[in-house]
DNA sequence: GTCTATAGGGGGATAGAC
DNA sequence: GTCTATCCCCCTATAGAC
């Protein structure tokens, strides 16, 4: 059950970043909290950016094979359309999940994880925005079958809101604090974050568009006012 | 219209926060891009973190005063019971607006606050959290009167998701260029984001929920089982 | 109010011994 | 694979001249 220096790193590195950010945490406080030298990050890793990358490598890529796997599940069922419910559910499910696994990690990744969403280091953005492409563009099309009615530029933008929602819920904001002042949230209520998150976003998603219906377009020129083609 | 070196500071600091975060900034880039010296920013702000304080309080203390204002008209208007779309308006309308002030730095700042959220550090936390109690102590009990039917946690969550959402726009998240894979969207898309958002959240918010319908609790004591007063 | 100079502490990366 | 030692950089903060 010996854990390897690799593996310390990553574990104590992924702590350290969840906690303080990845800018202010150095190599230096990784390597004495994890026991070993300083030289070994740069040897195992090449640099503190590879480090970065490893990290979400290590976490990131299995969670969301995870929502391609329930995708694919709810495909099997439901054929192209798929009630938005049960997207919503295979795609925040699998990260709400890993947020709950305290003892392997898996929150601490889950809060870096939300935070990089925003987080303005380019090393960050590549690695999130790599490893998300596939997800994406599966998912994509099986919201826009779901939700026929919406026009293709509201969909990105709904689309938008809810990784947003969901990067805020990872993020474990402090931000809940202060709304719920001094209000304990019970573990078992956490449990029920995946129900209340998806009644939220599902209605969200779903919301009537007041998006002008599609009318021909009106192209002025050469003094008269005709239809576009 | 000479600006003052504290001004500058203020301007170029934002920009550079904005840019690449606090950790990632240091005083000397700041005074470098600025034109002044460096310890010009500890004559004028005593620390890094005071004109991180700074530069919070010149732009979020009068947006949230005018989210205040926008409340109390509406107050005025309504009473105790306020439309909900318009309560988001109300609250989602003054970040939105600024962040369209591109020329007077307010869409940067904006974007800097969109990540404050989320932000690890101590410093931004304190700052945000200390200018933005009385907001949610004044928009809560509103929004708890337009919505009866939500359980109190319940809506603590809604809010949470609420001002997540808000906060993930903000940032002007670079991964809605991944939804949209090349998509441009317009300027005067953009400002259409204020109704694709209102929509969005007063949907979620207003959203049906599953909680338990609210039923008497029975307190078992003393050998007999008796609804509780 | 604004500058120079410097104190005093980390920062990431690497060469080369073991 | 792992260590020590070191290079050379940047960091914030402050003392004291102007």
């Amino acid at each position: 059950m010996a854990q390897s220096t690799k593996d310390r790193i990553l574990d104590v590195a992924e702590q350290l970043f969840s906690g303080h950010g990845f800018g202010a945490t150095s190599m230096r406080a990784i390597t004495n909290a994890a026991g070993v030298n300083l030289a070994a990050v740069n040897y195992h890793f090449g640099s503190k950016d590879g480090l970065v990358r490893a990290i979400f490598e290590r976490r990131l890529s299995p969670m969301n094979e995870e929502r391609l796997r329930r995708l694919r599940i709810l495909e099997q069922e439901h054929g192209a359309v798929i009630p938005v419910a049960e997207l919503i559910k295979a795609f925040v499910g699998p990260a709400l999940e890993l947020s709950r696994d305290e003892s392997a990690g898996g929150a601490r990744f889950v809060r870096l994880l939300g935070r990089s969403y925003t987080e303005p280091s380019e090393t960050v953005q590549a690695a999130v925005r790599s490893m998300s492409g596939q997800v994406i563009d599966r998912f994509k099309p099986a919201f826009s079958a779901a939700l026929p009615e919406l026009e293709g530029e509201e969909l990105c933008w709904r689309l938008h809101f809810l990784v947003g929602t969901l990067a805020y819920c990872m993020s474990g904001s402090n931000m809940m604090r202060l709304i719920a002042s001094g209000r304990i949230t019970e573990p078992t209520e956490q449990e029920r974050l995946l129900i209340r998150l998806t009644e939220f976003l599902a209605a969200g998603i779903q919301a009537p568009s007041s998006e002008e219906p599609v009318r021909t377009p009106f192209v002025v020129a050469a003094g008269h006012v005709r239809p576009s083609s």
